[in-house]
Parts: structure tokens; C-alpha cells; sequence
DNA sequence: TGCTGCACTGCAATCGATTACATAAAGGTT
DNA sequence: AACCTTTATGTAATCGATTGCAGTGCAGCA
């Protein structure tokens, strides 16, 4: 009943060739003279025959998948990235193996058996707050793929990276602000320990230093991204009795959960509150307000990080570590308004 | 320079043992003796052994991963079914490939190489509207692994499923607005020929017919569930000289591009139209103003489908198809309101 | 003492494709 | 005609782990 599987015997069989010959017609084209090549290819059609991976791998000495370390699949943000890596990943024959971290800081143990050669041809790294253990493990290097991270990176730069021009979008969100004639600018940022909320803090501190304007300490709310983040900012926003008349949220998110906290409360932006966010999520421009915010280009992000990753794969060489950054870009909407003081 | 990857040989040798015996001590280690167990782990732990994947799955005979096929990575929707697929696998030890299949109405070509047990055991559908080509040959069963529709299904019904009620939640639907006293209820659907549109179509409808109540041809516009078609709708919507006082929205991203470009023409929600969506993804708690709307267990989806799959796996009988409905929930916010006629 | 049964362990075949090397045939050169 | 290339194909080793089968040693039993 259950037809087996065909092999490359089958059809070598069928074809009158050795398996050799058979192999080479289907991966080597050029190789095999022209109308043994056809009778070949027929032979392969009419008896269905699909190349068994695991054996080609086990010979190749590849897996012929990368992982990708996602530390939240559930998150619009990332999904975006992820598509870009599809797109360039179709380009080759190397499959998209999606694996969540977010237990992974319970248990390096289980993330740590992807960074094995036998595991994967190398990895895409979404989440630069990797615990230590596994990072060592990645760069000590011994049989370990390649690895290269997107949009977030290790602070001490020991991979290579995609990222976006973080530090010049939150010059560019308080530069914006700031021309509205806003002068009490606050910030809620991402998580502590977060290189994107660093880099993004430094970039606005440097934009308002420009314009010789200061961030009040008080005006400065830890967040870690997340909408309810943004609606606790919110909270603790309306406690203020100084409140800031501009608010630069680092995530798109945030300034939703942030805009719509305020709202619950009778406060509207961009009429009491201006607000610039970061990300330009799909939403972003039909919210309402349609949001102000720094665009990021997260599919080219993938993109880009999944042409590389295969570059590296391709020369087994050991490569430089390189760091790319690409440009992000200021998109005014509705939820920011010139200060009328 | 380059130290090789120890194999099974390298471990055998130092615990001095045989292959066999090594390979029987990491599966099946009650088959061995404790002594010699302990030797062996010592010395896998020693070498830093790691098992060889494409071996293990050559000579087993499965691959290891079930590939996962998405209509749109990047939506938001899909993204979390995913998350629930990756915890559900993250209890056993298969991976998961995911593919768009955007391209593969294009080329169906290239979506059918996944459907080969050589390629997955098994797969996950979350795209009911896959080409004939690929079903045909995914029901014709010659060597093909199971698959398992998610969220969505085929219309013919000849694959498993997991799904959410969706005829009862477009019931919950216009039954929350008529009891509101709505009487002219309008709805933005999903595309044409897409079974979800049918089913939350049909519950609508038979909603409605239970309170007495019809729905106006006119008063329904043809969506594809993306923020772009509710806009759309929208328009279509203010054309209108007969408006309707109540939209039933068959997703969550509809229902926001709808309310916004309403907004930008001055028209409130739910001061002068009411709006139901469809999902409860994240940011319908936090959009403005809140959305009512029906919810489906996205990641409880995802988790089911995987759980099932992967029993269909080990069971390697070919196995009955099954249905499992999964229920929704109404969830009241503020996009709704009483008719005040 | 001799026999049976059980618990371990080893031998060697096997999974299916790839590829280094060998061979053969055809064509070209002097 | 003898010799060298070039092109096409076949032979067989190899990738690394798993597992059916056979063998060994020891305990239990009569």
C-alpha cells in the first residue's frame, strides 16, 4: 500500500546509468553530456524522485538551515524582520528555522544545542540580551556556524551586526520636538541594559544638547517596550506635577500604550501631549492620532543580515566582524503639534 | 586549528566502549549498565560530543522539523499561532521551519518540496487557500507527511483542522449590536472565496435572521482583512446616502483602518457608528477607542494544531481527519454603543 | 556439575547521496 | 601510428549514527 520513497538507485535503474551519473545530472548539470542528462531527468520525473536531505546533508557536511533566535515570535516587530529573512533565504535553498529565547535565560542548555555546526549552517540573532554563557560558547568559536545579530547586538561587539541607525533616530525624534518649539521634552525608554535603549537615549541627549536643552532625570521613564510599559509611563506621567509638553517614546508601542493611558484620562494628543515614537509598525500611521515616529527599516534589517549570514556560510573562512547600519527616517504625522505656550 | 566536531567513534574510544554502546547509553539509557553509562556520559561530556543530526535522521528515517506554511509572516495575526506552534514543539525535540507562501501561488513548484517526508514529518497549514496543485498532491498521501490545517481550512475538508468557532463569534457579533438597538448593520468581510469569510459571514447573517433582522447587500463591502481594505470600506461607507449605524468588521485590522479614515472625515466611533472587529489582537485593548470586538485563542490555536501533528507523527498509521473547534469570546470595549435613534 | 535465562555489550549492516579516483572513449597533434 | 587531451561515466569509499543479531558472562536452579 504506503509506495516507498523512491532513491537514486530507482532511478538510476530506470535511466540505465550509474548513481554517480544520476547525482551529477541533478546537481551538476553541465557535467553529464546532454542526452544522458535528459534521459536522466526523465527517468527522475516519471518515478518522482525527491533527493532524501538528510543523506545529502550528512555527505555535504551541512545542515542546509539557519536558526534564527527570536526572543518573542508573538511580537509585530520581530514578524517583520523575519519576513525579510524569508525573502532572502528564498533565494537559496536554505531553510528559516525559527526558535523563541524567551525561556532560553531559564535554560541556556536548551539554546545552546543550536549553536552547534551539526545543528545549523549559522544563526541570526534578533536578541542581543543572549545570557553570557551561550555567547561565550558562540565565540569561542570551536564548531560553532557563524552568527551574526539583527536589529539588537552584543555590547562588546564581538559579532557581527545589522542594525539601524539608532542614535541618529533619537536625535531625530527630540530634533523634532524641539522645532515644534517644545522645551520640556521626557523619554520612556526600553529595558535598562538594553543597547537599543542606550543608543537611542544617547542619540536624543546629544539632539537636545544641540539645541541646548537638558533631560530632566524625572521626565525619563523606564520601560521595556511593551504597551502596558507605555500606559505605566502614562501613570506615572500624570503623577508629575512638571510635566513635559513632548514625550519621545522609544517603541511605536509604548507611545500607543501611552497615548491610549492619557486618553482614559481626558488628555489628547497631540493637543495637551506631543508624542514621537519608534519603529513605524504597520499600525503607526492608523492610529489615531496617526503617530509621529522614526521609521526603521525592519525588512531590509532581515534581509540584509540573512545575505550576509549566507556570504559567511558560502566562504568558510572565518570572516571580519562587520557592522552595517542602515538609515531610519523621520515620519511626521498627527501626534505632534507646535508648543503653544 | 580547526578542531573537528568529536563523533560517536571519539566518545567510544575514550569510554572505551563500542559505538553501539554509546549510542544506546544518550537514547536508551536503561538499556545500559549504570557503570558503563556513567563512563559514557563522562567521557561525551569530556569530548563535548554533540550527535550528528542529519545521521540520526538519516538512518531513523524522519527529518526532525515540520515546516510550518504562513500566507504573510509579517502579520501580526499569524505571528502569535506561531508562538503557540513553538511552545508546543519545544516539549518534544522537533524544530520548525516556517515558510511564507506569498510566493506560491506563483510558484507552487516551490511550495511542493516541502510537501515530501523528506523534507518535513509533518506540517502545518495556518493558508487555507493553497493552490489544487499542492493539495492534491498533500491528499494523495504517496509519501507525503501529514498536515494539519490552523485557522484556516480547505473547503472541501480533506484535512484536519483546528479552528476557531468562527460562524458563532459572528453570531456573538451582530448580536452584541442589535441588542444595542441597532438596526441597520453593516459588515466588511474577507476576501471573496476565503472559508473564514463564509463562516463569520454565515454566523452574521443567521445572527441576524434570529432578531428579525436582514443584511442589506449594500451595506456590505468585500475586504482581505489588511488596515488597507477597512479604509477602503470606509469610503464606500461615507458614499453611502442610506448609512448603517453599526459595522461588524471580520478582523481587528480592518475594523482600525475603518474607524481611523472615519476619523480623518470627522465621523466618530462610537459616537456616530458602532464597530465589532474580529481577532482581539494585542493593540485592540489599546487603539482609540477601545475595540469590541470577538476573540480567538490565537495562540491556543497554534499549540492544538502542533499538539495534534505531532501525536500524527508518532502514530504512523495515516489517521482519521478530525475537526477541533475551539471557542470564541465576545469582548466589550468602547468602540460600541447604544443606538440612539 | 550442567543447563537455562537474563543482562550487557559488540559486530557489522544500513540509511541515501556525494565525490575522489579510475577508466574508457573520442578527438587532436605530429 | 603513437601519444596526449578532453569529456563522460562508473566504482566504491565515505559522511555519522542506529539497531538487529549474536556472543559473553554470570546468577539461579536442579
Amino acid at each position: 500500500m504506503e509506495p516507498k520513497a523512491p532513491k537514486i538507485t530507482d532511478v538510476a535503474r530506470l535511466a540505465g546509468v550509474s548513481t554517480a551519473t544520476v547525482s551529477r545530472a541533478l546537481s551538476k548539470p553541465e557535467t553529464v553530456a546532454e542526452s544522458t542528462r535528459n534521459t536522466v531527468l526523465a527517468a527522475a520525473e516519471k518515478t518522482g524522485y525527491r533527493v532524501n536531505l538528510s543523506a545529502r546533508n550528512l555527505r555535504r557536511q551541512r545542515t542546509g538551515a539557519i536558526v534564527v533566535l527570536v526572543p518573542n515570535i508573538g511580537n509585530p516587530f520581530f514578524s517583520e524582520i523575519l519576513a525579510g529573512i524569508e525573502t532572502a533565504l528564498s533565494e537559496s535553498d536554505i531553510n528559516m528555522l525559527v526558535v523563541d529565547t524567551r525561556q532560553a535565560h531559564m535554560k541556556p542548555q536548551l539554546v545552546l544545542e543550536y549553536l552547534h555546526a551539526t545543528r545549523a549552517d549559522g544563526i541570526i540573532a534578533l536578541d542581543g540580551s543572549l545570557p553570557d554563557a551561550i555567547l561565550s560558547v558562540a565565540s569561542s568559536g570551536a564548531g560553532a556556524p557563524p552568527i551574526i545579530f539583527a536589529c539588537e547586538w552584543t555590547p562588546k561587539g564581538e559579532f557581527s551586526s545589522v542594525r539601524a541607525n539608532n542614535t541618529h533616530g533619537g536625535e531625530l525624534a527630540v530634533g523634532h520636538l524641539a522645532e515644534l518649539g517644545h522645551r520640556t521634552i521626557g523619554m520612556i525608554t526600553g529595558p535598562q541594559d538594553n543597547v537599543l535603549t542606550h543608543a537611542r537615549s544617547r542619540g536624543a541627549v546629544q539632539g537636545l544638547a544641540e539645541r541646548r536643552l537638558t533631560l530632566d532625570p524625572a521626565h525619563v521613564f523606564c520601560g521595556d517596550f511593551s504597551l502596558d510599559a507605555g500606559a505605566l509611563a502614562a501613570q506615572a506621567w500624570l503623577e508629575l506635577s512638571q510635566r513635559p509638553t513632548a514625550l519621545f517614546c522609544q517603541s511605536d508601542q509604548m507611545a500607543f500604550g501611552f497615548i491610549s493611558e492619557l486618553a482614559r484620562h481626558g488628555i489628547s494628543v497631540p493637543g495637551d501631549v506631543s508624542v514621537v515614537g519608534f519603529d513605524d509598525i504597520a499600525i503607526a500611521q492608523r492610529f489615531i492620532p496617526a503617530l509621529t515616529t522614526v521609521r526603521q527599516p525592519r525588512k531590509k534589517l532581515g534581509l540584509s543580515a540573512a545575505r550576509l549570514l549566507i556570504e559567511h556560510i558560502g566562504t568558510h573562512s572565518s570572516p571580519p566582524i562587520e557592522t552595517t547600519i542602515l538609515e531610519v527616517e523621520l515620519i511626521v504625522r498627527d501626534s505632534t503639534r507646535a508648543f503653544a505656550g
